[in-house]
DNA sequence: CCTTACACGTGATTC
DNA sequence: TGAATCACGTGTAAG
């Protein structure tokens, strides 16, 4: 690839004039490149508020501590927003319509989780229609289900996907002539997503009438 | 410093052996600088989640175009960090739940209403429980808004997502006990999108009723 | 003197 | 084919 440089070609076989052409132009090009890579390595280094030395190397190591520095840092923040959130949310005797929502994670919250563990109070079961559990990127899995809106399955699809231990980015629900849509995503890697596609496709035939799995 | 390599120096004073010795040690040394070089160019752009194209410049592009983002959303959180802080603190202990769940926007409400007054009427004002406006992948931003059904709120809602020239991907609008939630994937590249990103809180905000009054 | 860090020109390789 | 990118060896300053 990149060693060795075996032997020197000649390459004496254009005409006489052709090569120097070629080689300038090479020359300029490369200079070129050289310019615009230092000029981008000057402009990271302005981007960078702490610099250790003017090196390149260490320009681009400072770079690279200060990136993490900002992701852990946010990382902080949003843990402390949620946190500010849920507290906000927390002093409110008197209505707690907040059970209904389980847009955001956040599972440290109280009991009233695990009533979903062996059996579901089947008064009527859900009609699934459709049931999709795809791998979205690297660590993502998106879930989408669709079922008829009879009696509480609203409320019983939440609860499924609460009573599981999810790590859920985003969730939605939206009904649509009758049918009631979720639509979740799930922080998963690639160790656990199969497993937890089965997981989840297991607890909606759990509370369906008719799906065959 | 670095230009015009004039002549190049004979420089054949030295015994012959010399010459050589200093060549070779030169070029180890310049070939672990190389490597060592190429080694932080690499971790770098592990340290960089979007990548554009595998090239050194690249790389180190787009090692400062995250870095911006990161640097702006970090003033943005602490922005939220600091409206929840004094929000919570300020309002009196009871009961009226929306008026401490309001998230994000800063501002004053004075500005940006010329954009809006004309094609949302302030009848009444939405009781905004949550806004997210999050980027998603390359070119996607994801809005999530949720809101008490109260009156018109929700022909509001799209009125407002609809006076802005968004190019939507998708929307949805959800009613689940009670409250309304739209979610929306708008696109919009890296450029834009923290501008839309202010663009659609502060529209929000100027038909929300949070900490106004 | 020796080390470190750079820019340069050049041959190779890839698309 | 060219255009773009790369690694290499070398000369050259500064500390």
């Amino acid at each position: 690839m990149d060693e060795a440089p075996t032997q020197s070609n000649e390459y004496s076989s254009s005409p006489e004039g052709a090569a120097s052409t070629i080689a300038s132009k090479n020359i300029v090009s490369e200079r070129n490149r050289r310019k615009n890579l230092n000029d981008k390595l000057l402009e990271l280094r302005g981007a960078v508020p702490r610099i250790s030395k003017l090196d390149k190397a260490s320009t681009i190591k400072d770079a690279i501590d200060y990136i993490q520095d900002l992701q852990e840092q946010e990382r902080n923040l949003q843990a402390e927003i949620m946190e500010l959130e849920s507290e906000s949310l927390k002093k409110d005797p008197g209505f707690d319509f907040e059970e209904e929502l389980p847009i955001l994670l956040r599972s440290k919250k109280s009991r009233c989780d695990q009533i979903y563990d062996h059996r579901v109070p089947m008064s009527h079961p859900i009609r699934v229609h459709e049931l999709r559990v795809n791998s979205v990127g690297e660590n993502t899995l998106f879930v989408s289900l669709t079922c008829s809106k009879d009696g509480d399955a609203m409320i019983k699809i939440c609860d499924i996907f609460e009573s599981m231990k999810l790590k859920i980015i985003t969730a939605n629900v939206a009904i649509v002539s009758g049918m009631v849509m979720k639509t979740v995503l799930i922080e998963a890697d690639m160790g656990e997503r199969d497993n937890l596609k089965i997981k989840i496709e297991r607890a909606i035939s759990a509370v369906s009438d008719h799906w065959s799995t």
